[in-house]
DNA sequence: AGCCCATCCTGTCCGC
DNA sequence: TGCGGACAGGATGGGC
């Protein structure tokens, strides 16, 4: 669900309603967030009273700073979300943090299916530490000559990986990297070094349009993703090849969408349109 | 280096 | 209608 332009849609939305406001109280609801906090990591205490200064995404992942050089590190994996709620509202089961602000009513609520997100409580050098130790560039700003560059380094790995890998760029997931290749014209189990430079232009062009695109939608919305308002997203009534296996391809109408497991995960591809 | 697999966890869907 | 198994958008770590 939550790939960079979901993310990018819940920051925004968090963003201009949530910064500068003082926090009231943090807490955990669910003991599994306590268990998941690194060994340096603060107490959700320790935020009371703390202004919320700035909410930042990189890759897929989320930092909020607070004054006094502490922040939070968020991320959604699979089925995470971050909305604000009424406090009226009961939160069920799934709720896991929350955290009330002064003189704002909507509380806002960690609420994650499968657990597999986090929130870390840490301080911000910390948090840069682990943001740019685990993230390669953004795909969004990065120029063409470092991604050509990386295209040549990490060429023995399948692009549909190479997308997938938050190492080479950050914020690509299983939709957004099927989505991509479509556009580009190019199979997912391709070597990356087996493209040419047009080809690997193709990509890099597609990358900027799909992501671009899809933010303007506010994300896709295929099982249960939220913006931070709890609204849905629109961009899954244009996707191309994701879960459509079986389906003629909307641009030739003739072949039908094929499903493959590349890098452990399902992709879907156009026979025809995709070399 | 890079692939595949299992794993963390819960819900859903499909076939019988 | 119930039940078991496969599968799901992420990321990591182990084995090959």
């Amino acid at each position: 669900m939550p790939e960079l332009p979901e993310v990018e849609t819940v920051v925004r939305g968090l963003r201009s309603t949530l910064e500068g406001k003082k926090i009231r109280q943090f807490v955990f609801l669910s003991p599994h967030l306590q268990q998941k906090q690194p060994a340096m990591a603060l107490r959700p205490q320790d935020y009371r009273g703390k202004r919320l200064r700035e909410i930042r995404r990189r890759g897929k992942m989320i930092i909020f700073n607070f004054e006094g050089g502490c922040g939070l590190l968020i991320h959604l994996k699979m089925t995470g979300q971050l909305y604000l709620a009424d406090p009226k509202q009961p939160a069920d089961k799934h709720t896991h943090a929350r955290m009330t602000f002064a003189g704002f009513r909507p509380e806002l609520r960690f609420r994650d299916i499968r657990k597999f997100g986090f929130v870390s409580c840490l301080r911000e050098p910390d948090i840069w530490q682990k943001v740019n130790s685990a993230l390669g560039p953004e795909p969004l700003s990065v120029g063409w000559p470092e991604f050509w560059d990386l295209i040549k380094k990490h060429g023995k790995k399948r692009i549909k990986g190479w997308l997938l890998d938050q190492k080479l760029v950050a914020g690509i997931g299983n939709i957004y990297s099927d989505e991509i290749l479509f556009r580009a014209g190019v199979r997912p189990d391709r070597p990356a070094g087996s493209l040419s430079r047009a080809e690997a232009r193709k990509v890099f062009r597609s990358i900027r349009a799909v992501l671009r695109r899809a933010i303007e939608l506010k994300g896709s919305s295929v099982s249960d993703f939220v913006d931070s308002t709890g609204q849905k997203g629109r961009f899954q009534t244009e996707h191309r090849v994701y879960d459509r296996e079986g389906q003629p391809c909307r641009r030739c109408r003739l072949a039908l969408i094929q499903r493959k497991k590349i890098a452990g995960r399902s992709s879907f591809f156009c026979p025809t349109c995709q070399k």
